[in-house]
DNA sequence: ACAGGTGATGACAGCGCTTTCATGAAAGGC
DNA sequence: GCCTTTCATGAAAGCGCTGTCATCACCTGT
């Protein structure tokens, strides 16, 4: 077997390899792959031959150095075992996934040092663009992409003064839909058990619902909000302070369903009737609520879609297209978790 | 200003923007962050000193073209949302994290062709190493890894014979733990509803739990297994299917939490009693199977300790250690959904 | 028949880094 | 004092690809 044409063995076939094989220069094979109307018929086709033949593909770090773009993209993450956002991730990556991207995933646990450190090295790989999800100090990242330019689409987080690119939902406006729905049957005394952990977030829901119940002529006492965290005996701790008050409230709005689920626990623990005896509503729409056996009346935000949306935005963020601020709708779904508030 | 002290504006600092400031050459400046003991102090304190000065970080092309690792493995998923996966994930991305390595995950949505593009796509980026967790057509990939040599470890999928490694946890000897548990309680009509899906998977816990009813004595005929996709509707009608029949079963066992609770959902809509008239397990261990009023007995499987575990075995593949087969334990855990089967 | 396209292909350089080999200086052994 | 080691550094090549420019054959209109 001659030097021409050896098949490599072990080695990855290089474009070399394929222009030898098809008798052209290896510059006719880039052009075949990339620009295919610049090359003849006949010669095009016997490269797809060869490259077929070899199973050649292009070294993505030699098209890169070479000035094309990774087509990578950075996703941070709080954490990957967040319950809706594999929903988000789900849908972004199809998206992405389509138009050959592929997704550099990293979580930074909740944590501003592990966050930093996250995207500096999003940063040094070299992604093309970069998602993020959740931040602990949103300001000293929004500052270090402004100075790399790296495009940037902030998915699911509450409002920023700052100008970035951002897809989200209002999280006040839905609250003001469970306030809606709550107050229609008859609620009058309402308390609300808050996430403490994804700061901005909790704070939206806790003034969404008090700013809806004010317009209601309601209010939302300070002694009726526990914000706690989302360990389960946290949550129940925070039920049973909500509860053990002199005027125990006829309907607990939870900050996400995973505190409701908590609630709905403890109630069945305390033997406290739900909703005979005490309304509960989630937020979030995780599959569970609408188990019979749960059936949480939650806020149903638009997971899926606003996964698809980050992805479109951020393809036009890498096009460098005008930054814009997309809010999606949410959707108040009635269960059996709540019901008229008992006859006094 | 003189061209040697120029910084560069616009432009990314490269190595050779460093070397001038330094007044090294710019092997040096790769040395000195590469291989920082085969440089004289001083002359390292002068780079380092020049790199955070013109925050300098290595074009990663380049690296990755020039021979050395890019410190990013590919992961390999059936598809983000999946309800389990994420906790593989979240322990195998901290645990590599930890030692600044960066994942790229993609998803292959159970399909075949697309699984293999998935797998591509990775080589071509040049990842070091690549965690496959759910293969449609195992040999395919297989054979594609060994020709390129890239190490790589299958998590969580049940035994091939093919030299690969591999950690995971024994599916039917879990099935055998939930035939002892049922058996025990005195249950003799034993259907199960197992998930078409995952095909290897799905097998191996049918055939787990055959093997073992009869080795108390029963058997587990064609009739009494019904497999069938995740979608609740399916899996309820599954439910029908291995009730409505002339001696119903005391106990279904489902091959995952899913269908179970899609199970429960059916039986709670039919007025059947769990656990007074059916008993019912799952597999799988979901959060929520915990809640009181949902109540799963199921197994536990370990999770974050494959995730962990996984990411341990990668590292050593990496390193190139011997190939090796973990298999981790399971747990069944009984709740309020079994029970001793009604008098007849 | 000839200038001026047009179409197809190739030669060459260079992207930014690391690896290998060469060099020179300092240090040690006889 | 000369030769061999060690240490520190540099020069050069090359990773695999794509951009640019050059080349050559062929065609067109006059």
């Amino acid at each position: 077997m001659d030097e021409a044409s050896k098949t490599p063995r072990g080695r990855r076939p290089t474009i070399a390899d394929v222009a030898r094989l098809s008798g052209v220069a290896p510059v006719t094979v880039s052009r075949a792959l990339n620009l295919p109307d610049l090359v003849n018929g006949e010669t095009r086709q016997r490269v797809f031959d060869a490259v077929s033949q070899l199973g050649y593909q292009a070294n993505t770090a030699a098209r890169v150095l070479a000035g094309s773009r990774w087509g990578t993209v950075g996703v941070q993450v709080p954490s990957l075992d967040h319950i809706m956002l594999r929903h988000q991730l789900q849908t972004f990556e199809a998206e992405l996934r389509a138009r050959n991207i592929s997704l550099l995933i990293s979580a930074s646990n909740y944590d501003a040092v592990a966050e930093k450190e996250v995207i500096e090295a999003f940063l040094a790989r070299g992604v093309d663009a970069i998602l993020l999800t959740h931040l602990e100090e949103p300001d000293q990242i929004y500052d270090l992409m402004e100075a790399r330019g790296v495009p940037t689409v902030m998915m699911a987080s509450p409002g920023t003064p700052r100008a970035i690119r951002k897809i989200g939902y209002d999280d006040a406006a839905a609250m003001g839909e469970v306030a809606d729905h709550l107050v229609g049957l008859g609620h009058r005394r309402i308390s609300m058990l808050g996430d403490s952990r994804a700061q901005l977030n909790g704070a939206a829901r806790v003034n969404g619902l008090a700013a809806r119940l004010r317009h209601h002529g309601l209010d939302l006492p300070d002694h009726r909000v526990i914000r706690c965290g989302h360990e389960e005996a946290e949550a129940k701790a925070g039920f049973d302070g909500l509860m053990d008050v002199p005027v125990p409230p006829t309907a607990m709005v939870c900050g996400n369903d995973a505190l409701a689920l908590s609630a709905l626990a403890r109630a069945q623990e305390r033997g406290i009737a739900v909703p005979r005896q005490l309304s509960v509503t989630g937020f979030d729409g995780i599959e569970v609520t609408g188990h019979p056996l749960i059936s949480l009346s939650t806020i149903r935000a638009p997971w899926r879609r606003l996964g698809s949306g980050a992805a479109v935005m951020l393809l036009d963020a890498i096009e460098d297209n005008t930054p814009q601020n997309v809010t999606l709708p949410v959707e108040f779904i009635a269960r059996g978790s709540t019901a008229p508030p008992p006859a006094e």
